[in-house]
RNA sequence: UGGGGCGUCGCCAAGUCGGUAAGGCACAAGGUUUUGAUCCUUGCAUUCGGGGGUUCGAGUCCCUCCGCCCCAGCCA
């Protein structure tokens, strides 16, 4: 699957564009925007924005800048900036021109001093209390700040006076002069410059004020040539801002700001506020954490990115509320990984196998494919003796029917092997079972024995050529199905829901070959999962594999169904 | 209770001028299978938040009610 052939559904946005195109609007041209701010990691709904803005411009013969919306350099650094560019090339998109808001900083400083030369901006020097106190409330008007007729010459000689550092921090802020009777909040006289004696990351110690979002955004948008600004419902409230802007200072290009609800995840944490706390307060093992939804965690946990990219199509873009089930962006893994992992074995939670009747000191080869429907996938080598492992889970000391795998006395398959039997479970003082001892059919491999039908086949390892290994389980880190909307308010809310089998570190064995695993393999483990190497935490003589996303799993459900 | 949005199957989500409910995931039942995986087949909304109305005909138009989300940063 590669990109061109990467078709997204239908969905309004893409209506709204082709319309536009169709009617010559921006001279048919298509331009859009993807501007996170440097200050954090960028996650699955970024991956959702990204696809869809990048999606969207390369599909109308179009192209996207990136650009960086840095204007709070204090919660913005280079770590971030580097990060968010290395995921969004990774996720598989390129940006035309990479941009950073502060590009512009002298541009939107000449606006301002236009719109208050129009009287439509001026100095208002309450404090942020007080400006809180004008505002009025979601039910009442605002009230006029007693700043808010000062003379042309009054504010441009104050705003030319912050801008040459002669205030302190808070003191005047530059405010549209809109109305603060709207019933739009936003429109109630919006601050658009404050006063910050502190260096910013591209422009240094170059100004002490610092304009905001609302007006920023669309500005910059307009000076790049954007054609459609797409954003989430978030700032659905704010369009009438981003337009009064433009209009008012007459812009030559009015790009057109579109809004889609932003994705939610089952169990998943999808605010960067938030996943920003759990970082820093060391609940998780960094931004690249493989529980983590960001796109740096999913990289590290073995997503392909491909799979991302399949995840965002099928959850298409409306502007409804949402709440994805994680089995959805499980089927997009499967269904990538599928066709092309090599398969190979790794046990899991090891039992020791002890086939009586095999020479002692023998090893043999067994050659076993690679993939069980692409054979010009080959096949490797994998030893075979006279000790093994088996999963725990495998064995049973008696079961009924159902149960397809190795019971006392009766038989298996060995996966690519022979058919072994249990004869004797060797238990400690405790009762806790060491081994079982075991016989085998030497006639039975590569051919079925006949008169009887083995029903199971399991998964195995060498116990002598094979690899330690350590193998990490991953489930949600949360308990419950909205995070993000249970643990709003209170601070502390969400440690409550972390899940403390989110990790689970296993110390298993893995084939032989599997030494040779490098970054970004990917294996099937026979009839466990998807795994990768951990390349954090792999050493020489031990490797560590993430267990990417288990198989599809009809048995649990069998099983937990009888129970 | 001001303003702005949203409500189609368990979860996503198509649904152009009103013409008689796509698809994916999940689930269920069969079949194939040396992965209880994959694959294949089949099933899965007489109904579109509720109630009225217009119409030969409404998820699509009108009215009304209900529910959910967002907004009161000198954050983005």
């Amino acid at each position: 699957m590669n990109q061109e052939t990467e078709k997204y559904p239908p969905n309004f946005i893409r209506h709204i564009i082709e319309r536009d195109v169709a009617e010559g609007k921006n001279g048919g041209a298509v331009m859009t925007r993807f501007p996170p701010e440097p200050n954090g990691y960028l996650h699955l709904g970024h991956a959702k924005a990204i696809c869809l803005s990048f999606g969207l411009a390369r599909d109308f013969g179009g192209a996207t800048n990136l650009r960086f919306d840095d204007t709070n350099p204090i919660k913005e650094s280079m770590e971030f900036i580097n990060a968010i560019k290395r995921d969004i090339a990774w996720l598989g998109f390129e940006w035309q021109q990479e941009k950073y808001a502060s590009d512009y900083f002298p541009e939107l400083y000449d606006f301002a001093e236009r719109l208050i030369g129009e009287g439509k901006a001026y100095v208002d020097s309450l404090d942020a209390e007080q400006i809180r106190q004008y505002r009025g409330t979601l039910t009442e008007p605002g009230q006029d700040s007693p700043y808010r007729d000062r003379s042309v010459d009054e504010n441009l000689d104050l705003f030319r006076r912050m801008r040459a550092g002669e205030f302190k921090d808070g003191e005047h802020v530059l405010r549209l002069k809109i109305d603060m009777a709207s019933p739009n909040i936003n429109l109630r006289d919006p601050t658009i410059y404050r006063i910050r004696h502190v260096a910013h990351h591209q422009t240094g110690n170059q100004w002490c004020i610092y304009p905001l979002y609302d007006y920023t955004h669309c500005l910059s948008d307009s000076l790049e040539g954007i054609t459609h600004s797409l954003c989430d419902l978030s700032f659905e409230d704010h369009r009438p801002l981003y337009d009064w802007v433009l209009d008012e200072l007459a812009m030559n290009l009015h790009p057109q700001q579109i809004e889609f609800s932003k994705l939610n995840l089952q169990y998943t944490m999808m605010s960067k506020r938030k996943l920003r706390q759990l970082v820093e307060q060391g609940i998780v093992d960094g931004w690249d954490d493989p529980r983590l939804p960001t796109i740096a965690g999913m990289r590290r946990r073995g997503y392909p990115a491909a799979t991302i990219r399949d995840f965002c199509r099928r959850i298409g873009v409306t502007k409804s509320d949402n709440n994805v089930e994680l089995a959805l962006l499980e089927s997009c893994i499967r269904d990538y990984l599928d066709p092309q992992a090599p398969r190979r074995m790794g046990v899991i939670d090891p039992l020791k196998v002890v086939i009586e009747n095999y020479p002692e000191g023998e090893t043999e080869m067994l050659e076993i494919a690679n993939h069980p429907k692409d054979d010009a996938m080959g096949t490797r080598q994998v030893a075979f003796g006279r000790e093994i492992y088996i999963d725990r889970a495998d064995f049973r000391e008696q079961a009924n029917r159902k149960y397809k795998r190795l019971v006392t006395g009766g038989e298996v398959r060995l996966r690519g092997g022979y058919v072994i039997r249990a004869n004797e479970v060797i238990r400690s003082d405790e009762g806790e079972i060491l081994e079982l001892r075991c016989s085998y059919d030497p006639a039975t491999l590569g051919v079925n024995p006949e008169g009887r039908k083995i029903r199971g086949v399991i998964h195995w390892v060498s116990a002598r050529a094979s690899l330690a290994a350590e193998i990490r389980l991953y489930e949600p880190l949360f308990t419950v199905d909205n995070p993000d909307g249970v643990a709003d308010g209170a601070e502390e809310a969400y440690r409550d829901l972390i899940n403390p089998d989110s990790l689970v570190v296993k110390h298993g064995f893995v084939e032989a070959s599997l030494a040779q695993a490098v970054e970004d393999d990917r294996f099937q483990f026979e009839r466990e999962g998807y795994f990768c190497l951990d390349v954090r935490h792999s050493t020489p003589d031990q490797p560590v594999f993430n267990r990417i996303v288990g198989l599809r799993d009809s048995w649990a459900k069998i099983e937990q169904a009888s129970s």
